[in-house]
RNA sequence: GCCCCCAUGGUCUAGUGGUUAGGACACAGCCCUUUCAAGGCUAUAACAGGAGUUCGAGUCUCCUUGGGGGCACCA
């Protein structure tokens, strides 16, 4: 719900691995959030955690929010008044309010080896018991645990959560959840190195950095009233949260692998927001495709750019249960995003597919091939597939594909001269001027148009798939599509009949 | 084993006590058509099961089942 004070939102990724499709509908949601009611959107780095720290991850977060086009206000980079925001550099904030906690009895010195810690979690395992900590160090008094820290015992800290009565917390997609407080364990609030842990962390910096609505994944459901007890046991006010369903397997059973997630490469579709560019999506198509993944707007609208989404974006629609994901509405989109684009944006986006596939293009021709290609592409790539043969000298026509269904390879010989005759002949070479003289040459033939402009095709394209023949054979050029014709009369003339 | 969450066609979903249960993707067919598309039209297809509340339940309650998540000195 709007408060009165301004919004704030955070997406804040831990450098751990590639960003997938689930952290990206996060941090669309934060920007749409933040954007929508003129507030702020801050990228908070989660990095306390330097065992499981890959270098590199954090570039590519930015990286792939930048491409998406999900800009955010305050972060590591960029700054900000609330930073520094990275918490691998606000070791110091935990410890103060750690302390806090601790003087104020919500939180204790334990002193329990993991060893130990280890014994008791076989043990609670045998019996079948809950796997929680069993209070050892609850209630060693604070001069004493004082005095054993100041004489070097190594010691975590945690919360002293209340073993009585319940806890309710408020999610904006669930309503209420009450959990018994003995069912809640006394989490380690900050490692025996001194470093504080995501419960304590990201609660302080929440409310340092004056978060007014927290979106994260569902896995926080579990731990979400503890997150609540310390919120509630420093006194402060608690955010609105929002926990988002998890990403299903497209199966739907199951969340996907890391084995499953690099097999689909292979089909052409990736969960990673790294490897969609490289596969021909738009980030517009993306975007458009996650923010329906668990959010709706109405009834017949589906087609979103990001300010169509800033505008209608609301928390109030987000559905509760888990979504699988779908890849071909993700080609669907990325179809009727390609088809949304300007000419020239079309042109400047599918000249490195050809590059890519080793094919000189020059801008004038991509830009005249454009509207050609462009209600037929389902991704990027598919720019060089439907049209190499523009940018080609000659083209390698299948000899099989040169012979027209139903017809030998002498009369469709005879059909490709008939055409070069008329295309050597015509006073222009655009399609309007092409077309009457061919059709008229087919009526005259007895033959089908499919057959007689089947053969040009291959001729001129190499290829039995093409965008319309007549604008092709235009943009080649009259030059280019008569040498063409004459290299596949050639290579009728040498075949034999079947 | 314990705790939490979820449940409408194959998939994403609309639906907040009374609807012929709506839309989108995919699939099939038709139209258009020089190929492939795009576009248009049509069809197939769903309230997990069982109790209860109510005149009336997809919608509320409980149970069952199924699915998901968590139970780290990770986030």
């Amino acid at each position: 719900m709007p408060s009165n004070n301004p919004v704030r939102v955070r997406f804040a990724p831990s450098p751990t691995g590639h960003m997938h499709l689930g952290s990206a509908r996060t941090a669309l949601y934060d920007y749409l959030l933040a954007r929508q009611i003129g507030g702020q959107f801050i990228l908070r780095i989660e990095d306390t955690d330097k065992k499981r720290y890959i270098p590199g991850a954090e570039d590519e977060l930015m990286a792939g929010l930048h491409w998406l086009g999900i800009n955010y206000d305050e972060g590591p980079d960029i700054g900000g008044p609330y930073g520094p925001y990275r918490q691998s550099e606000r070791k110091e904030i935990y410890q103060e309010y750690v302390r806090r906690l601790v003087e104020s009895g919500h939180a204790y010195y334990c002193f329990c080896t993991p060893e130990r810690l280890e014994r008791l979690h076989q043990e609670q395992m045998k019996q079948k018991l809950p796997l929680q900590y069993d209070g050892t160090c609850r209630n060693i008094p604070l001069e004493e645990s004082d005095r054993r820290r100041a004489a070097g015992e190594p010691h975590v800290v945690r919360f002293r959560t209340p073993k009585d009565g319940s806890t309710t917390v408020r999610d904006l997609l669930r309503g209420d959840i009450t959990v018994e407080n003995r069912s809640l364990d006394d989490a380690i609030l900050v490692k025996s190195d001194g470093w504080a842990l995501y419960h304590l962390a990201a609660m302080v910096d929440d409310h340092l950095m004056k978060i007014t609505h927290v979106i994260r994944g569902s896995e926080w459901l579990p731990t979400f009233p503890l997150h609540a007890l310390i919120i509630r046991a420093f006194g402060w006010e608690e955010p609105e949260w929002a926990h988002l369903s998890v990403f299903l397997k497209p199966s739907g059973k199951g969340k996907m692998s890391k084995r499953e997630a690099g097999d689909l490469l292979k089909d052409g579709y990736s969960i990673f927001i790294k490897d969609l560019e490289d596969l021909g999506y738009l980030p517009e198509a993306v975007v458009n495709w996650i923010s329906l993944m668990g959010w709706s707007y109405d009834d017949h609208t589906e087609f979103f750019t990001l300010p169509d989404l800033v505008e209608k974006f609301s928390l109030r629609k987000l559905n509760p249960s888990p979504a699988a994901i779908n890849f071909t509405k993700l080609d669907y989109f990325n179809g009727m995003h390609i088809r949304s684009l300007s000419l020239d944006d079309l042109a400047r986006r599918i000249k490195p597919f050809f590059r890519k596939e080793g094919v000189q293009t020059d801008d004038e021709t991509l830009l005249k091939i454009s509207p050609l290609l462009q209600e037929r592409m389902v991704t990027l790539d598919d720019a060089p597939y439907f049209g190499r043969f523009f940018f080609q000298d000659t083209v390698q026509p299948d000899p099989e594909d040169l012979v027209a269904k139903g017809l030998t390879p002498q009369e469709s010989a005879e059909l490709a001269r008939r055409s070069y005759e008329i295309l050597s002949g015509l006073s222009d070479f655009d399609s309007e001027t092409i077309e009457p003289p061919m059709r008229a040459m087919v009526e005259a033939s007895g033959y089908s148009a499919g057959q007689v402009f089947g053969i040009l095709r291959v001729a001129i394209t190499g290829q039995k798939v093409s965008p319309p023949l007549f604008e092709s054979m235009a943009i080649v050029g009259r030059q280019k599509v008569l040498e063409r014709i004459q290299a596949a009369i050639r290579i009728l003339e040498n075949m034999n009949s079947v």
